[in-house]
Formats: C-alpha cells, sequence, structure tokens
DNA sequence: AATCGCTTCAACCGCGCCTAC
DNA sequence: AGTAGGCGCGGTTGAAGCGAT
C-alpha cells in the first residue's frame, strides 16, 4: 500500500543530489509548480523518487530557507516548543517558517538535546546564550521571564501569510546558491537542462489557469495561508 | 603526514494519514 | 467499505568535514 511502483524501487538513484540535479527540480517547479511528485521527476529528468525530490526541495531547495547559525530566540522557541510539544518537528517548524523541520531535528539531536538532558532544558539555554551572547555582543541576554514571554508572544503570533515573504519580480534561484537563500543570478535561465515540454506527456497542464488558481495540498480543515506561499512560490 | 574519533547534516526508510476511486 | 496512491512525519543512517593525537 504505501509500497513505491516496482520503476521507482529498481531504476532511481540516491544518495546525494548533484547540482544538475538541483537545477533540474528547480527548473521544472518553477515553470510547473508541485502536482505531483513522483510524475514531476520523471518529467523533470531526474532519476529520483518523488519523495526524493520533495525531500529536496522542501528540506534544500525551496525559496526562503533559513540556513546556517541559529539565533538566541530560535533556540529558545525549539527548546520550548520541545518541551511542549515533543518531537513534533512540523509543528515546531510551522512556528519558525523559515527553518525546515529536519534542520530543527537535526539541530536538536546534536546540539540542544544533549545540554536539555545532561541539565534542564533553561540552563542548557543559560548557557548556551552565554556562548551566542559573546559571539554577538550587541545583545542582551535574557531572562526565564523574557524567554516565557518570547514564547507566549511567539504561540499567540499569527502564522506568517505570503506578504511577510516578498519575492522580486526578478526573483531567479541558482543551485549553486541554495544554501545562502533568495538571490539573482543572471546567469542562470528557467531553459537551462529542461525537457522540451512537447516531449512530454500532459496527464494535467500545470501551467492552466486551474493549476494557477486551484493549488493542491489545500484542505478545509487545516488550511494554512502560508502554504500557498510553499507549494506556488512563484506565482 | 597519517590515522582516529567525533560532529554535523543531507538523505533515506518505514509508517500512518488522507484522499480518490 | 475497501483499496491504492500519494504525501508528510519522525527516526535513523552514513558520508563528509574537522580537530586531536
Amino acid at each position: 500500500m504505501v509500497r513505491q511502483p516496482s520503476w521507482d524501487r529498481t531504476c532511481l538513484k540516491k544518495g546525494t543530489w548533484s547540482p544538475d540535479e538541483d537545477q533540474k527540480l528547480i527548473t521544472y517547479i518553477m515553470r510547473h509548480g508541485i502536482w505531483n511528485w513522483n510524475e514531476m521527476a520523471k518529467y523533470a529528468g531526474l532519476s529520483r523518487s518523488g519523495k526524493s525530490c520533495r525531500l529536496r526541495w522542501v528540506n534544500y531547495l525551496r525559496p526562503n530557507i533559513k540556513r546556517g547559525n541559529f539565533t538566541r530566540e530560535e533556540e529558545e522557541t525549539i527548546v520550548q516548543l520541545q518541551k511542549m510539544l515533543g518531537n513534533r518537528w512540523s509543528a515546531i517548524a510551522a512556528k519558525l517558517p523559515q527553518r525546515t523541520d529536519n534542520d530543527i531535528k537535526n539541530y536538536w539531536n546534536t546540539r540542544l538535546k544533549k545540554g536539555a538532558v545532561e541539565n534542564n532544558s533553561a540552563s542548557a539555554i543559560a548557557s548556551r546564550s552565554e556562548i551566542n551572547s559573546s559571539l554577538d555582543a550587541g545583545e542582551e541576554n535574557s531572562s526565564d521571564a523574557d524567554s516565557s514571554m518570547f514564547l507566549n508572544n511567539l504561540l499567540d503570533s499569527p502564522i506568517p501569510t505570503l506578504e511577510d515573504f516578498p519575492l522580486p519580480a526578478t526573483y531567479i534561484f541558482s543551485p549553486s546558491d541554495c544554501n545562502r537563500g533568495a538571490v539573482v543570478d543572471d546567469n542562470y535561465t528557467m531553459e537551462d537542462n529542461f525537457i522540451s515540454s512537447e516531449k512530454q506527456p500532459q496527464p494535467m497542464s500545470p501551467n492552466s489557469q486551474l493549476w494557477l488558481h486551484d493549488p493542491i495540498y489545500v484542505r478545509d480543515s487545516d488550511y494554512d495561508p502560508v502554504d500557498d506561499f510553499w507549494v506556488n512560490p512563484f506565482f
């Protein structure tokens, strides 16, 4: 039932993504959006499973991903939310929309968890805050009360919308700059490494007006406007 | 310079949920 | 109602990087 089609299991590449593969996936999504990961992978010319493509996009290639060091506030948020929610990384990531759940999970497992187990989480924060504040003398230390207030504000705050993450009209995504977030790369065009649409079967028309106005994955029960942004960041 | 051990993090795996048929 | 396909989530793995010896 959960098993993938045999084609996926026998013919698909695994392991680290090459820059060329990144570029193919980005190019395809820029042109057609996200509609069916398994089919998209084939049409984009990728010998990857849909799951692999989705993971690569969500965790690495999508726009506005913040990478690099976590700030003290982010760290406090993660610790507090983990205390409240447990290992529900996607829920925690929802409050840090520029961080991926995988990033948060890794960060927790490799850095915060140790401190949280050894001491309690508050003292872990304090000790790490000292380190961070020594690195960033411009910020002041926060007390537990401040931390609690911050968390309450966070939980009460609305989830960001598209307008909170504006993209320039000339926004072009370059695989080589993925780690640094949004950039404009004049040398990169969407046509690079792209399979001609004439050669592709079109089980549906991703460029149709229907697609543009009716994004998939939107569920009535838990519709979140920020999802629109992540699904269709370029439209 | 070579080796070892530790850390980090990208990627995979398996499972469960949701939806369409 | 049952089944299949697709997606999302959390746990885990393994390669790469880096410092210590």
